[in-house]
DNA sequence: GTGCGGATGAACT
DNA sequence: GTTCATCCGCACT
């Protein structure tokens, strides 16, 4: 299943990763239950100079200390006290970059992330929204800078590739505190994909 | 110790 | 389209 490798992560363009991101499946394993989904939603946090990133002007606590590690690893942290979002860190040691997974597509334990959910349905809801991906594969801040490389949670390249042309940048969401900053089109998301959280 | 605000989601109408 | 639950982390005293 074709592991991404640490030096996708460690490159420095997070906007580029943002978008290559797109099309590769998120993998987790916990308690021996697969769940995976096509990453189809994605946003940049373009570290200190980016308002919108937590670790912006260099700020460091005990919550960012995760972004400034190497890339390759998962960053997790609680919003609104209830949901947790899950980001994959970028560039090398020291350099704050994050990409934040906003959706993806189900494609494996569906049933798994049903339960997960509490729902009995199958639509967009399971899975589109940072909250809710994070809820339908079982990410919480306990796996707060884990590696990328582990066997509890991956990211793969199936070899879906998606072009230049299919991709739809725009503002970011829920970032309007970041002034000018929340106007840059560092989201990034598939086309007429319906599991897309939807624009606000 | 305390107060405030947030990278949201879901349940409403 | 609109409202609202909900609680941790940060900044400051």
């Amino acid at each position: 299943m074709n592991k991404l490798p640490i030096n996708f992560y460690t490159r420095t363009n997070v906007l580029n990763i943002s978008k290559e991101l797109l099309g590769k499946v998120l993998y987790t394993r916990f308690n021996n239950e697969l769940t995976a989904g096509i990453i189809v939603e994605t946003e940049a946090y373009n570290g200190i100079v980016d308002k919108a990133s937590h670790a912006h002007g260099g700020r460091r606590t005990k919550r960012t200390e995760t972004m400034y590690q190497q890339g390759g690893i998962s960053y997790v942290y609680l919003c609104y006290g209830i949901h947790h979002l899950f980001n994959v860190v970028t560039n090398m040691e020291g350099v704050p970059h994050a990409v934040l997974i906003r959706a993806v597509e189900p494609i494996e334990g569906i049933d798994i992330m049903q339960r997960r959910r509490n729902k009995t349905t199958i639509d967009t809801t399971l899975t589109s929204g940072p909250g809710a991906l994070s809820q339908a594969l079982g990410i919480t801040t306990n796996m707060d800078g884990i590696s990328l490389q582990s066997s509890k949670i991956w990211i793969a390249d199936n070899s879906i590739t998606i072009s230049e042309n299919e991709i739809i940048a725009s503002p970011r969401v829920g970032v309007g505190y970041a002034k000018e900053d929340a106007l840059l089109p560092y989201r990034f998301r598939i086309k007429e994909n319906k599991w897309c959280s939807r624009a606000k």
